[in-house]
DNA sequence: TCACTAGGTGACTGGCTGGTCATTTGGCGA
DNA sequence: TCGCCAAATGACCAGCCAGTCACCTAGTGA
């Protein structure tokens, strides 16, 4: 994972294009992608309006794409590596699926302006006619073909009820983005019922959707 | 519910507004709130910019919150009446909420538009911030406290665990919308599994909620 | 020290759009 | 038929912003 052979000038480019992005994801979040201008990007990047271009030719829209493409490809790397870690690979779907969970809700709260992209555009997009829509379900893919395998796994070994995997595996994600949707809901916190921990949090998603809102007798 | 006493002056101010109303849903659907132009709007409802005005003073904004006032109006309505009508009383829990659902899901398939006002333009709109936004929120939770009841109602006769009521509710209708996301996912239909009726689908959404993903035993 | 160049810069531009308002239209009462 | 007025209209304006480009800077090698 390391890069040894990078000149200094490469490296240093690499670091601007990275003071863009993350200037860029924090702007998109805040404003959204129509709200948010390239003066606003700019600036907080400590860059003039023209360097951009020298990094991001296509301008706006190529750096949400590439936002995207971080996004999408960490949470697909955050389901895998989930999966690949042994003490998963022993337990019962339910705990390795709750553990997941729990991993995906600190993803998201630790990068809250991720899931604000995630909520606000892709999901926009993803329902939008435009020549990039076919890409971005394709980026959207690889985190729901992650999770189709160990899906499949679990309903071999008879831990899941036979229902299609992918079809699973968006219930699963739909459920992570719906609660947290809710959690930020606090602007009116008098009725929202809030959970002591993500951990709990978790752990109640998985009830949900594991056990079922029928009591168990 | 009727209108008896108004003037055909009034009846025509009604209309006309009606159809900027209509003619506002389909292009904001379409383009979304920043992507959509007055001039569109009026075009596609056959008056002119300025005559817009006229009917709503405040431009823009003030169509897209009267859109949601009627959106989320009548989802609130379609929950009431649901469980006002007899049938759904007596029945166990698990029943009225799988025919709850598929009405839900028959609603956003007739209001296509309506589905995607809400994902896209409210759904954003509630994580901003923004000075109507507390209006919004109350506007969505006229929905879920339609919700609440019937809920309490159920835990009370023991056909469903004790959560809190207002978390089952957003879990309700985030599983609905969720579900339907998928559904229009439909860009690249080799993966997707699809139902082949309404039906059947919110006959799956409520085993996954109601049942569970773990096999009953 | 100087010439060269890679690349950073921000003033500028062209296009767009929300909102305005002077003008027109048409319905209605006299 | 005529005059009046409420309401419709769309040309216009002002502001905004993505993207451009002529200029500048600072690092480098001779």
């Amino acid at each position: 994972m390391e890069t040894p052979t990078l000149s200094r000038r490469d490296r240093e480019r690499l670091m601007r294009r990275r003071a863009m992005l993350d200037a860029a994801l924090v702007v998109f979040a805040q404003k959204g992608y129509e709200g948010a201008t390239l003066d606003a990007i700019a600036e907080r990047a400590e860059f003039g309006k023209g360097t951009i271009y020298n990094y991001f030719p296509d301008g706006k829209e190529e750096i949400l794409f590439a936002l995207f493409d971080e996004m999408f490809g960490g949470i697909a790397t955050l389901i895998q590596t989930h999966f690949e870690e042994e003490a998963h690979q022993s337990q019962h779907a339910r705990e390795a699926f709750r553990d997941l969970i729990a991993r995906l809700l600190n993803h998201f709260t630790e990068n809250r302006e991720t899931f604000f992209l995630l909520i606000k555009e892709a999901q926009r997009l993803m329902l939008t006619q435009h020549d990039h829509v076919a890409t971005l379900h394709r980026r959207r893919d690889r985190t729901i073909d992650a999770l189709v395998a160990p899906i499949e796994h679990a309903i071999e070994k008879g831990e899941l009820r036979a229902f299609p995997p992918q079809v699973i595996a968006h219930m699963l994600m739909g459920n992570v983005k719906g609660y947290l949707m809710y959690a930020h809901s606090e602007c009116h916190p008098e009725d929202t019922h809030e959970f002591a921990s993500l951990d709990e949090a978790a752990e109640f998603i998985t009830s949900i959707l594991f056990d079922g809102l029928l009591p168990r007798d």
